[in-house]
DNA sequence: ATGGTTTTTACTGCGTC
DNA sequence: GACGCGGTAAAAACCAT
């Protein structure tokens, strides 16, 4: 039932000063805008990152993958089109093996004889041994539909499941698997992946739609990072902040206090050591009383897995905090 | 293993609808 | 009386050593 985050709260503290000049340059992989946390959008047509709010370009020497040349309507697209979908990660060959359809119409639609289809049947089955040749590529194919079971199940966007899916992969190359389980391993990753995105799903989350628990997956998320070296930084509060309005039906306005909240508290330097989820959950709590909406403790510490104590705490501390600022 | 910190559980009293 | 809220103490969970 707890809902505690994989972290080291001492490093936190550490790092939080060295987090800050170092923002700059880590807007990869996160998906609101620093300048003022709206919603990026990516704009494949100039190879941009941008901002929805104020349009900021966060990046602007992305890899263009669309096609170099434009189409006026459909029927113009068919025919300029020469390839098929782009290589993804999301697939346990890259999208790049040969696949058989299973209607046995030739190229034109027509009907195949009782010889052809034999013969593609024969094809069909040899086509699919090839396919997932070695336990390695069985292996993949599984976790990858595990996790992409998972991630819908929690909403995650599709960057994630890519991610999720690579960090996937790294670690069945440096045969990191063995004496774990194809299922721990995959839940790590996308663990993993969404909190490198910045839209974190809390362990207690993460382990509801998986089929391990929490104790393997935490063994195996640590590993992970340690073995691949990569660097997840200490979930930031904010992050969550943007789930709970929107599960809450709150205002913008509410949003806006909670970041201020939040904002203030750093400030204040009462953040570390405290679990990032509860201080989301009371930054929401909080703001929604500043604002006059209606949420009772109990209805925020349902959708942040939070006890209503640890609200309290927490929004007793911001509240203080905010203060000491204005004042 | 252990110690320090944080979170949770459980219980209580107060005010309001 | 049910509900929301605030507080406390003890238990449990977690992290670091």
């Amino acid at each position: 039932m707890s809902d505690t985050e994989i972290r080291t709260y001492a490093e936190r503290s550490r790092t939080e000063t060295a987090e800050q000049t170092e923002q700059e340059e880590s807007t990869e992989g996160i998906s609101t805008c620093p300048e003022c946390n709206a919603r990026l959008e990516a704009d494949t047509e100039h190879g941009e990152t941008v901002c929805t709010e104020c349009g900021l370009v966060v990046e602007d020497d992305a890899i263009d993958r669309g096609p170099e040349w434009r189409a006026f309507d459909s029927a113009e697209k068919d025919q300029k089109s020469r390839v098929g979908a782009p290589t993804t990660n999301m697939m346990h060959d890259k999208g790049l093996s040969t696949n058989i359809g299973w209607q046995d119409k030739d190229a034109y639609g027509n009907q195949l004889s009782n010889r052809q289809r034999r013969k593609m049947q024969r094809l069909r089955t040899w086509n699919e041994r090839f396919r997932t040749r070695d336990s390695k590529e069985r292996n993949l194919k599984q976790a990858l539909g595990e996790i992409e079971r998972m991630s819908s199940a929690l909403g995650l966007p599709e960057n994630v499941r890519e991610t999720a899916s690579v960090i996937y992969r790294r670690a069945l190359s440096e045969n990191l698997l063995p004496g774990r389980s194809i299922e721990g391993v995959a839940t790590a990753a996308l663990y993993a992946a969404a909190r490198q995105a910045g839209v974190p799903r809390s362990l207690d989350e993460v382990e509801r739609v998986s089929r391990v628990d929490k104790m393997e997956l935490t063994r195996t998320y640590r590993y992970i990072i340690r073995e691949l070296n990569l660097e997840v930084k200490p979930a930031d509060p904010e992050s969550y902040v943007p789930r709970f309005i929107s599960d809450l039906e709150l205002s913008d306005e509410t949003e806006r206090r909670a970041r201020e909240l939040i904002e203030s508290a750093r400030n204040a330097g009462v953040l570390s050591g405290k679990s990032p989820v509860g201080l989301a959950a009371a930054s929401v709590y909080a703001a929604a009383l500043l604002c006059n909406e209606k949420v009772t403790q109990n209805d925020v510490s349902e959708v942040a897995d939070i006890s209503e104590v640890t609200i309290r705490n927490r929004y007793k501390e911001l509240l203080e905090a905010s203060e000491v600022v204005t004042a």
